[in-house]
DNA sequence: AAGTAGATGTCGCAC
DNA sequence: GTGCGACGTCTACTT
């Protein structure tokens, strides 16, 4: 990895056209040919960049360039787009390379699936006497997160969101009218779970006769863990 | 802005919880108090992170981090939500400061307003005799890229995309539903247009009665500078 | 290879 | 601030 401060400027040509005007900056050219361009500000995303796999070169400096003050200019270019990132440096402040090795990379504890597998375990707070019918209920367009039976006996259809938006109320809405074409299963009630539903995807899905279920995860770990102390 | 390289594992404890076990890497503190974890590799996005505002603060080491061989613990903490991100360092291989200064910022020239914009001067490209009638014609639930009426005079809706995928039919139905309860409008005929149009988002396009069309922008670029060359 | 859904998405704009 | 759509989205996973 090559660690460059420098003043430079910066043009993309790919997808999109864009400019970075001259100014001090931080330029990261990883192991893969990928090139990073980071100011002093703004959040993980790069000013601009190039993805790796890309081709690194230091390119002829024009009569123009030398004149404007350019004393080197690369170019980074994506290996099967062609996209290219042009770097024109007029002062390296620093200039370092570091062997970093192979990364083993991160392990994470996601929210979503864990969220599903509490509510499976607590299927309960769907409403009293629901039980589990299956997780991953297998539908023509996809699974259904949860599918359950109410008190009665009826099909409950659930969708599981960290967060819940209009495009997950979209989703067990396409999941709802293909299963109630199945005269096994209708008519099945909507159930859209979530931490936390956005007011616009709750009146939707209220609208379309589905019903919010609001889930609280801290709530629900407590109780997990107290019926793992019962046995 | 801070660069250091240093053999250190990473905590993220946060909306999931994460973990880096111990490796050589980049460790970017930026002047808002955001760090960003790199390793030589992978695309632009850090391994882990902590996005401003945030605190930065050089905790006490515990007698078991001592053990462990830490020799400096970080602790960045989001000043709203409160996400941690916990940096362990057991060796320092580079460490400097460099004064960046604020960034100009980064100037682009977008392609679906573009794309939008063509396709206004170009109308015609919906079919023999269409007419403009606005762009981004407002809507109870959000404005409707183009507002055309065809050659009989009928309200034409369309909805312009880079990559035509399913969301993008789901918003311009709707608009439909609702365009097509004002009898000023209705009926309504629908038009998904993009650069290229996804199989699944075509056909649920088309099962619900929208036209698909595709744009073509170099060409419709090319027409562009002709007519810009006419006059 | 292509399609799909998730993301600690991030970013920018309108209200 | 919240809501919402776009993004050079990226990324992992499934088909």
């Amino acid at each position: 990895m090559r660690l460059v401060i420098a003043r430079c400027s910066v043009d993309y040509v790919g997808r999109l056209t864009a400019h970075l005007p001259e100014a001090t900056r931080l330029l990261i050219h990883k192991a893969d040919g990928s090139l990073l361009v980071h100011s002093d500000g703004g959040s993980y995303k790069p000013l601009n960049w190039m993805s790796p796999p890309a081709t690194f070169e230091v390119a002829e400096l024009s009569e123009e360039q030398q004149l404007a003050g350019v004393v080197e200019c690369w170019e980074v270019k994506h290996r099967k787009s062609g996209d290219t990132l042009r770097v024109n440096i007029f002062e390296f402040v620093s200039d370092s390379h570091h062997e970093l090795g192979v990364d083993p990379g991160l392990t994470k504890d996601g929210v979503e699936a864990h969220l599903q597998e509490l509510l499976a375990a607590q299927i309960e707070r769907l409403g009293d006497g629901h039980t589990l019918v299956r997780r991953e209920h297998m539908t023509a367009i996809g699974p259904v997160d949860i599918l359950a039976r109410d008190a009665e006996g009826a099909a409950v259809a659930v969708e599981i969101k960290r967060r819940g938006e209009i495009d997950g109320v979209e989703q067990l809405t396409r999941y709802l009218e293909l299963m109630n074409r199945d005269p096994l299963l209708a008519p099945v009630q909507g159930v859209f779970a979530a931490q936390e539903i956005k007011p616009q995807a709750r009146t939707l899905a209220e609208d379309r006769g589905i019903r919010c279920l609001v889930l609280d995860y801290d709530d629900m770990r407590g109780e997990e863990s107290g019926e793992l102390r019962l046995f």
